[in-house]
Parts: structure tokens; C-alpha cells; sequence
DNA sequence: ATGGTTTTTACTGCGTC
DNA sequence: GACGCGGTAAAAACCAT
């Protein structure tokens, strides 16, 4: 997964190792990743600067912590407290009969309040379901972070009262992906997260419209070839090629509420053709996970556009 | 709810290896 | 014959109103 070679020593973090975007760096949370593709190239890289600055040790003492940091993907955030079993006071006694009774009714009550009203089981629930399927996906634990507080808000706007938990999880990871511009496509996640994608899209417009409230513009078709040609390993000319078709055709016509996967796998598909690869039309719709039918109207209409074009440039030819 | 647009489903025919 | 490709009709899904 992570292409460094440890002989080597040295590897060049700017760009991704698959499609070549510039890599970004998330100091918050110690890891590099493309935001084409999602790649994380470290995700355990250590936050090499110093969070906070200490003159002397008086001050240094003053301002250390005990115990990890607090996260949004668990209910409490990570922050609880565990009354310990072996009935000792802080100095390592054992407690008298009557403290040890106590303490152990505050065990008892301590766990069953730690997840006891609904409200905290299901959001202990759903952030669970966020943490795995995010894992499933392989996406950056900021991006798992970003959607637990997306779900978070949410659940506080009781958007996801009597919804899917499975399906605000998917939304939430699915916005969250949007928001962090690492293209994932909601299919991919509401797979990952076991729930048919037409329900995702559902909970994720409750979301738009309920706890988003910036539009997030959709992921560019460039993005999506680089995303597909990374994922069939496709010959880079041929990227190249596609990111040229689609540059110049300069698609605003074709492009108003087409769906950007279709249009995308169209100019890979002529790219292919151009370069000589030939890759079937089967293939790149389903890994642009659009049908055959969709690449040949997009593909028809590309090529309809450039034969206008190429007719007004071999014309003059012609008529010498 | 509805209507217009786009995508999918399912099927057929054509040419090539 | 299997395969890739192109097309079509009808159903389904999507989106703004």
C-alpha cells in the first residue's frame, strides 16, 4: 500500500503515486493523502511540530495532558472515566465494607450510563457503522473524523430520528467525502456501508439540506477520468489524452445534467480508442459505474461535436 | 403530485475474429 | 459462435416546480 522502498531513504511526498495530484498534508491529523483519489499516504505519520511551547518545566507540567486526544467518532468522544474493580482507594488500600459497596453501585451505574439513553446508543451505534465502513473504503481518519461530526449534527438536528443508521452513516461519509474533496463515489460508499445506494442519496439530500449549507460544487469530470484511470490502470497517455478531449471539447453543452462519471468514461473510452488501446466499452462503464448505453450517448455526443470541428479545420485543405 | 429529462433495463442486429 | 458495438423502446429514477 505505501510504495516507499526503505533502501531508497527518500520519496517525494508532493504527488500521489497513482494519478500524480498534489498530495495534501492534514497537520491536524499527521497524514498526507490525494484528494483525487483518496490515497493516504501515511497515515501514520507523526505531527512532527510542537503543539504548544513550554519556556520552563513549571509550565511545561502545567500544560501536558494525560490521554489521547478527544475524536469524534466515539459517542463520548473518547472521554470516560472507568471506576477500577480491585476496591481501592488512591493510596492502594482496600475500602471498607460500606466505600466498597458504594463503589461498586458507582461501577454499575457509571457503565450503564455510559451508553444508557437511546440517544447515546444509537450514536454509539452509527459512529461504530461510519469507523468501519470508512475503513472498508480505506479513507483518511480526517475524513472519518469530519463525518462522525457530520452525523454528530445531524442526530442533534434530529435529522436521522427514525432514519437508517446504515444510511445516515453512508450520507454522512459520503458528505464529509465532499467536503474534503476526495472523490468517492456514493455508490462506492453506501456499498461499503451495505445499503443501496437510492437510499444514501435520499439521507444524503437530507443532509444537504438540513446540516449543509454551502454548496459544494460536484467533483469536476477531470476528476472523475483521472479517479477511473487510476482505477483500471489505464496506460497515463491515455489520461492525458481523455483530460485533452475534455478540455477542448469544452463540454458546457453536453456536459448540463449529464452525470460527470458517464461523460467521463465517454472520453476515456475515445481516448483509449485514439491511443490504440482499445479498452471495451464494458469495462470503463463499469468501473465509471455507469451502463454501456450511457458511454455511447455521451460518446456519440462528443464525437458529433468533434466532427463539426475537424470538418471546419480539414475543409480548407479540402477546397485547395 | 407532476412533467420533463436522464439513466437503466432488456433486446435486436451487424460485423469481426 | 463469442465478442464488441450501435441502436431502440419502455421502464425507472431524478429533479425542479
Amino acid at each position: 500500500m505505501y510504495p516507499m522502498r526503505r533502501e531508497e531513504g527518500r520519496f517525494n511526498v508532493s504527488e500521489c503515486p497513482n494519478c500524480k495530484e498534489k498530495l495534501i498534508g492534514d497537520v491536524d491529523r499527521g497524514e498526507i493523502f490525494c484528494p483525487k483519489c483518496g490515497f493516504v499516504l501515511h497515515d501514520q505519520a507523526i505531527d512532527q511540530s510542537a503543539e504548544w511551547k513550554s519556556a520552563d518545566y513549571e509550565e511545561r507540567m502545567k500544560r501536558s495532558r494525560v490521554g489521547l486526544p478527544s475524536t469524534n467518532t466515539l459517542h463520548d468522544f473518547g472521554l470516560t472515566t472507568d471506576i477500577s474493580s480491585d476496591l481501592r482507594d488512591s493510596h492502594g488500600k482496600y475500602l471498607d465494607p460500606y466505600n466498597r459497596q458504594t463503589a461498586q453501585r458507582m461501577k454499575k451505574w457509571q457503565r450503564r450510563i455510559r451508553t444508557s439513553s437511546s440517544g447515546e446508543r444509537s450514536l454509539s451505534i452509527a459512529l461504530g457503522k461510519i469507523t468501519e465502513a470508512a475503513d472498508v473504503l480505506g479513507l483518511p481518519s480526517s475524513v472519518i473524523e469530519e463525518a462522525s461530526h457530520i452525523f454528530r449534527k445531524s442526530a442533534k438536528a434530529a435529522v436521522s430520528k427514525s432514519k437508517s443508521i446504515s444510511g445516515m452513516a453512508a450520507a454522512s461519509i459520503y458528505l464529509a467525502c465532499r467536503r474534503s474533496n476526495v472523490n468517492r463515489s456514493l455508490k462506492e460508499i453506501s456499498k461499503a456501508a451495505g445499503i443501496q445506494s437510492r437510499a444514501a442519496a435520499k439521507y444524503y439530500r437530507l443532509l444537504i439540506n438540513q446540516v449543509e449549507h454551502n454548496y459544494i460544487p460536484p467533483p469536476s469530470v477531470q476528476k472523475y477520468i483521472s479517479k477511473l484511470v487510476n482505477k483500471e490502470k489505464i496506460n497515463p497517455r491515455v489520461e492525458r489524452l481523455a483530460l485533452d478531449l475534455a478540455e477542448k471539447a469544452n463540454e458546457s453543452e453536453i456536459s448540463s445534467g449529464k452525470t460527470p462519471a458517464g461523460l467521463a468514461a465517454a472520453y476515456v473510452y475515445i481516448a483509449s480508442v485514439l491511443a490504440g488501446e482499445h479498452i471495451p466499452q464494458r469495462e470503463i462503464a463499469e468501473f465509471a459505474e455507469v451502463t454501456e448505453v450511457t458511454v455511447r450517448n455521451r460518446c456519440r455526443e462528443i464525437l458529433e461535436k468533434f466532427v463539426i470541428r475537424q470538418r471546419l479545420r480539414v475543409a480548407p485543405e479540402a477546397l485547395t
